[in-house]
DNA sequence: AAAATTAACGCAACACAGTTGCGTTAATTT
DNA sequence: AAATTAACGCAACTGTGTTGCGTTAATTTT
């Protein structure tokens, strides 16, 4: 069993040809990637509707997230922390960055989530930081 | 001539019936609004059509903002800053908190934006913080 | 290893936010 | 008052995402 079969297996997923595909494709490109993206690249091999479903099955089990953009469009990327099926929290407690050119999405760990908690008289249940720009390979 | 029809005639705006009356319905009702609430209030007197081209001119003139919330559902609210139509910094330069009771969105002064411009190796050319919980009302 | 179970798939049809083109109306300018 | 042009309204369209349902195939049970 490689390593995207356990970590199918380890979230509760079947191991079918397409799960697996697609869960290879986020972790080949570490870019963040649309619905239409994942198409193109994964050739038509899946259907619409199988490709939401598994979105969202993923999404589910803390194996990616969801970061809409400015264009109402939904964006999902693997998340580079430690993000657990138990946790809801992965969305929640750090910062994202999308860049501008390439999609990559990045999530920053260097930034202090501020003491949003304090706001006074806010009952503060989530806090979104989304950054944007260009990241380090297209600044160049 | 009285402070909505100035609001619209200093922003270049032309004083019609409709606009007028959807600048009032965003100074009135000080919650963050989506097109099918500005429709359902405003009672059917606008086309849909008006309606987003009419929020279009308000947000590239600086009289409100949207702000794309989690579900990819645009809501568009006033900005209680001074927003400039000649700066197009508005929506970035501070937080902003919705309410999921109300759906109020208030802007957030009291935060410092931290300082993401001095992230290693990123140009961070906007950044966003969205705040999602109860506000004081809706807290009771 | 075959049968039973159920997650995942795929098709068709739908829902709905938002857009575009274009002819018309009405606010502003001349 | 006439000319100009922003704003309006209709119809038709795009594109993302969803739902229902019958089928396929991965996993579990026997």
């Amino acid at each position: 069993m490689d390593n995207i079969d356990l970590i199918l297996y380890n979230h509760g997923l079947r191991k079918t040809i397409f799960r697996k595909e697609l869960l290879n494709l986020f972790y080949n490109t570490k870019s963040s990637l649309t619905h239409e993206e994942i198409k193109n690249k994964i050739g038509n091999k899946g259907n619409k509707v199988t490709i939401y479903r598994a979105l969202e099955a993923f999404e589910r089990n803390g194996l990616i997230h969801r970061v809409p953009d400015k264009n109402n469009l939904s964006r999902y990327a693997i998340c580079n922390k430690n993000c657990d099926s138990n946790s809801n929290e992965h969305i929640q407690n750090h910062a994202h960055f999308i860049c501008n050119d390439c999609h990559q999405t990045f999530c920053i760990d260097e930034i202090e989530v501020p003491s949003f908690k304090n706001l006074s008289g806010f009952n503060i249940q989530k806090s979104n930081i989304t950054l944007e720009g260009k990241c380090p390979s297209c600044k160049i």
